[in-house]
This record gives C-alpha cells, structure tokens and sequence, in this order.
DNA sequence: ATAGCACCTGGAGTATACTCCAAGTCAAGA
DNA sequence: TCTTGACTTGGAGTATACTCCAGGTGCTAT
C-alpha cells in the first residue's frame, strides 16, 4: 500500500505518516524499487494503534517506547505491559477530568437556557 | 488574597496565573497598593473553571471567547451558551476516543497478562 | 536606612506535535 | 526522449501553552 492510500484510509497527512515512521512511533516501513515505502498490513495495524492512542491524549513518548520495546521481542514482555498499565492509568485520569468538566458544563448550559426566557443571568459559578 | 495564595490553592504556577489573565483566559484582576494582584471570589471562581475546562482539554482560544462574551453583559448569553454547547460536543468527543483507547488497551493488557504466563506473545493486533 | 522578600512587567525561551518546503529520484505515458 | 506526477530526504517553520528571566517597585523587619 502507497503512503497516499494509507493517507487517505487514516486521515493521516503524509507527512504525518512520515514523521510518525522518523522518530519511531511506528517501526520503520520496508521499502520497495526507489525507496518507496510499501506498508503492510502490520504497518497499518501500527498505525492504527498510534492514531488510536494519540486521539486519546497519550504522548508521542509513551508510544515510541512501546514501540522500542516491541521490537526487541519477548525479553521486554513484562515492560510493555507495565507501560500499557501505566498508559491506562493516565488515561483513566483524563476520562475522570472530562467527565467533571462536562458535568460543569451541563449545569452551565442549562441556567443558560433558563436564561434565554428571561433574557438575564444573574449568578454565575 | 495574593498570587502565591492562588497558586497554592489551584496548583497553577504564578506565572501561570499571569499569563492566564494576560491573555484573557480571566478577566483582569484588580490591584491592591503598588499594583500588587488581589485575588476575590469572583476571580477564584475564574480560575476554578479554567482549570477545569483546561484539564478536559479545552482550547485556551474557547476560554478566551467565552470570558470576551461573558465582560459584554446578557446581549451575548445566546451566544455563549452556543460556545458551551459546541465546547460539549467536542468533550464528548474527546471522551469516546478515550473510551475506545481504553477498550483496546484493557484487551492488549489481557493478553500481556496470559503472555506473563508462557514467556511469549504470539499474535499482536 | 537598608536588606530581604514578594511582587510587578515585557519579552524571550521551551516542549510537543506536527506541517511545510527545497531539491532530488524514479517510473510511466505522449 | 521528455515531461509529469508521486514519491523521497533533511531541515526549517508553525501553533499552542506555558515557563523563565532581567530589571524594577514597594512593604516590612532589623
């Protein structure tokens, strides 16, 4: 697959997808006549991964030491899986900062759609 | 009460806080003698829901529209309460990203766990 | 009165994550 | 053969949100 159809299939820039690849949030993409990339399906399922994560809010870091850690195999086991906890952790935190600040936001919208009857808001919090 | 107060009770740095009513994501703070910042309620309450919506992910940019309507008085509740309802939208966004993210980090740390059993993981998705 | 400390301002510097660009390679069609 | 267009690299530029710093002011305790 072309970085144009990987661009296209992601919503992906293809700078993106080549900046991802440059410092290692997705392992390197084998290339083929003219050092054109070729992406396999495993390369998409990095990249899926990392467009998944990085909608979430994890750092480029935490991904590219996943990715490190992948590819030096089954020693590093036990790492990813702490890494992935610890991802998971943070991740919960922002889950909980979302859901406080949409709460807050429900309350605002509602005293503003009371307010839109009388034309006035007179307390704020 | 004083910038070093505020900063200790929100865990915002002081120039933070500058930079926050600098920019306008607060209104501006009135002064005591030599031009000293004193923080009242109103400003507490301010930075309470900056902190907030910032912590969610809000823009510094939405923030800063938001305190704009709201120094302009009742003509702009209309208009702030569709800011709030489009701020909403992308929280809610940002929240099923985040659930997804953690549905397939729960499912990749359950096969780690399996992995940590038999020293190796064969299938990665 | 003077040293120390908290505060002030304006502006420069930093980290993160892209995004853009110049200059070059290569394969395919006219 | 020549041009076109998709691709390559290395490096520079940009946006966002801070974070730091120099130089200065003013209250307070000795």
């Amino acid at each position: 697959m072309t970085i144009s159809e990987v661009s296209e299939k992601y919503g992906l820039s293809q700078d993106t997808l080549r900046y991802y690849e440059r410092i290692g949030v997705i392992p390197p993409v084998k290339r083929k006549a003219g050092g054109v990339r070729d992406y396999t399906e495993e390369d998409l399922g990095w990249i899926e991964l990392a467009k998944c994560m990085r909608s979430a809010g994890l750092s480029m870091e935490a991904l590219i030491q996943y990715v490190n850690l992948a590819r030096q195999g089954d020693e590093t086991i036990a790492a990813r899986r702490d890494l992935l906890n610890d991802q998971r952790k943070q991740l919960m935190k922002q889950y909980e900062a979302i859901r406080a600040a949409k709460e807050r936001l429900d309350y605002k919208i509602s005293r503003y759609d009371e307010a839109m009857e009388t034309g006035r808001l007179s307390w704020d919090k």
